[in-house]
DNA sequence: ATGCATGAGTG
DNA sequence: ACTCATGCATA
């Protein structure tokens, strides 16, 4: 088989299809049965062995295990309405290689925090303000935030994602928890892969610029609530009939990966013979190329390199990259397209590696 | 920390 | 059908 999709037992969320929106103010006891959720009020959870989803439910017949049309008619996620999506431009900013310091493994939702909240009052540590040529004139020695106006540049965002995730864990949350505040404190929930993404700036330039006034926010609560009961509350909405994980074989992300070079963005037949060379879902080839392409966009230069190489290419440039050499790092700095100039169509063929893993000998969940 | 997936918005 | 923002389920 080429890929395999698992079937854990069988598991249903859809059963509890009610989400309801929690009011982003009214904190209410909402079903709490999300993940792991924070503990007694307010104090974040460390310590938590959380690791375990509660609810492994078990579904009255998978969809999706057999092919079947969706038919959906079912309410997705909980976008609150709040802002469907205000007119920022970003601009285009050249996204410059955040020289990715080598490596934290204090993402995990365990962690270390070994005993709880240490409420340190530690204020504001290094936050490098831009240059900003504010008229204003009230300013102490230090301002915070930057210009909520302007656009953070690529160097900003960089700076805050690192202080923000210093901060975090100083403050024993984990990226579940802040996830979860977020929503309760202003409505927008994330989940941790979000807060992840964010902190490793693993997100499109316009989308962290989205994220990083929410995130300052609650950086200031729980700065100034260092030990006080912040609302924590969760707004449980989840009932998703979502299609197992595919698993694609590494051979077959191999061939996948050749044709991308060659053609990411392969036509509606192309994806269809490629899918039936491959034994796979068209569905599913055609879901690996569009994440494919979104990973190309992000604005991910993790350039393991020790040194750093700010100078000799510009930040804004990409498209250098040598296609063909996987055991490189070479990660392109892709940012947002200039807004609004060209949306899709690579003028020139975007070759581009994505190694993220070079050699990754195998990994397949399915064996074995 | 990431791979595959969903869905809203846009062409 | 694609892009984009997000996230469940996994590794």
């Amino acid at each position: 088989m080429a890929a395999t999709t698992y079937m854990p037992g069988e598991l249903d969320l859809g059963s509890i299809g009610g989400y309801h929106a929690a009011s982003p103010r009214s904190a209410e006891p909402a079903d709490m049965k999300y993940q792991h959720h924070l503990h007694a009020g307010g104090s974040p959870s460390p310590g938590a062995p959380v690791g375990i989803n509660p609810w492994a439910s078990l579904p009255p017949a998978d969809p999706w295990a057999v092919h079947q049309h969706h038919a959906h008619a079912h309410q997705p996620d909980i976008k609150p309405p709040a802002a469907p999506h205000e007119h920022r431009h970003l601009q285009s900013h050249g996204w410059h290689a955040p020289v990715v310091s080598a490596h934290y493994g204090a993402g995990s939702p365990v962690a270390l925090h070994g005993g709880y909240p240490v409420p340190m009052h530690q204020h504001h540590m290094l936050r490098d303000v831009q240059p900003s040529p504010h008229p204003l004139h009230h300013h102490h020695a230090l301002e915070r935030d930057q210009p909520e106006e302007d656009t953070p540049t690529s160097d900003d965002l960089e700076a805050f994602a690192k202080q923000f995730k210093q901060r975090r864990i100083k403050l024993g949350f984990t990226q579940a928890d802040v996830g979860l505040a977020l929503g309760t404190l202003y409505g927008n929930v994330f989940s941790q892969t979000t807060i992840c993404r964010f902190e490793a700036l693993q997100l499109s330039f316009k989308n962290m610029c989205k994220l990083k006034p929410l995130l300052q926010k609650w950086l200031e609560e729980a700065d100034s609530t260092t030990g006080s009961p912040t609302s924590i509350d969760k707004i449980a909405a989840q009932g998703r009939k979502r299609k197992k994980r595919t698993s694609i074989e590494v051979s077959v992300k191999g061939a996948l990966e050749q044709h991308f070079h060659k053609q990411p963005k392969p036509s509606a037949q192309e994806i269809t013979s490629l899918a039936d060379s491959l034994q796979l879902e068209k569905e599913v080839v055609r879901v690996w190329f569009c994440n494919r392409r979104q990973k190309e966009k992000r604005m991910t230069p993790p350039n393991t390199l020790g040194g750093e190489m700010l100078d000799g290419m510009g930040h804004g440039h990409y498209g250098h990259d040598v296609h063909g050499s996987p055991p490189l790092h070479a990660h392109s700095p892709a940012l947002s397209p200039p807004h609004g100039q060209h949306g899709q169509h690579a003028p020139h063929a975007p070759h581009s590696q994505h190694p993220q893993h070079g050699l990754q000998s195998a990994h397949t969940l399915a064996a074995h």
